[in-house]
DNA sequence: TAGATCCTTGGAGTGCGCTCCAGGCAAGCG
DNA sequence: CGCTTGCCTGGAGCGCACTCCAAGGATCTA
């Protein structure tokens, strides 16, 4: 038996969850622009991406023009979900390469998320803590404005 | 009447809180490697944040060295919680500005702190998102794992 | 078929936040 | 006295994640 992460598919690519975000259904070539639009990122980073092995090679049309497939944008959906966490871009690679390497990998893959869970909960953690900071200066800041509107009153 | 942000001093550098973290009692004079130990930050690092305007003019010692005061630490624990917000260094430059100009940029300040308050949260949120994401992919790969034993099993 | 627009490539450039270097001064110690 | 250690400066360098460039080929619209 071999587990795949999507019911529909033969090889595991990680990819995100089924439903698209805003994407054209039915649909299953997207030019570089397309892609572009669709996920906030400019055609030079996408290329880059490939180019450093966090994409895939993508599908070329018969002149080479690159053709993605929603395989790709599940992909490029989870790719920026962990950008968002602030893994570098060197892990994100690690993890491309583990995906493609195969099903023996997946007890690393899960280690390498278990830890960047990790650090997702230490960082807000460490953004609730500055949150409090922010509120109390934010309300020393509020009581300052109103003593000085009292006062020119 | 004019209000400043701690009961004891003069002047209003928005210092943190009165609580030193780890801070030697009774000392108001630090050399900078001192400094670097207490904050975590390099030498080199206090000497850049001088130099592009995110501290005062530090004291000097009669040879030339300088030396920092309790005051400058309360305002480098503040700028360490700005900086882990994820806000650029050119908008704590800006903050420590207004601290400088007195008085009459409290507004100025609130807004700023506030639009940080916004993003902070904002960031959380997005976190929270991540981690939905990581936590199915984990539980995926964990039940991948599982699925893989009992087959060798 | 012309012209505008889009896509290709390798490699160079950018902005941020440090990080380090060279060369030199000052203080403490055996 | 020499040695070590710590600090000083301006300026260069670095790692990251893009971002852009030039020159040329492909595709679309009238």
């Amino acid at each position: 038996m071999t587990v795949t992460e999507t019911t529909d598919t033969r090889t595991d690519t990680c990819a995100a969850p089924p439903q698209g975000d805003r994407r054209p259904d039915g649909k299953d070539k997207y030019t570089i622009s397309e892609v572009a639009a669709l996920t906030g990122l400019t055609a030079h980073t996408l290329r880059w991406y490939e180019r450093i092995g966090l994409m895939p090679h993508i599908d070329r049309s018969h002149t080479g023009q690159r053709r993605y497939t929603n395989r790709d944008l599940d992909w490029l959906a989870l790719v920026g979900k962990l950008r968002l966490t602030g893994m570098p871009v060197a892990d994100m690679v690690r993890y491309a390469e583990l995906v493609r390497a195969g099903d023996h990998t997946y007890a690393e893959r899960f280690e390498l998320l278990r830890t960047t869970r990790e650090d997702v909960l230490a960082r807000i953690a460490e953004l609730q803590g500055t949150l409090a900071v922010l509120d109390r200066k934010i309300s020393f800041y509020a009581d300052a404005g109103r003593a000085l509107a009292s006062e020119r009153a």
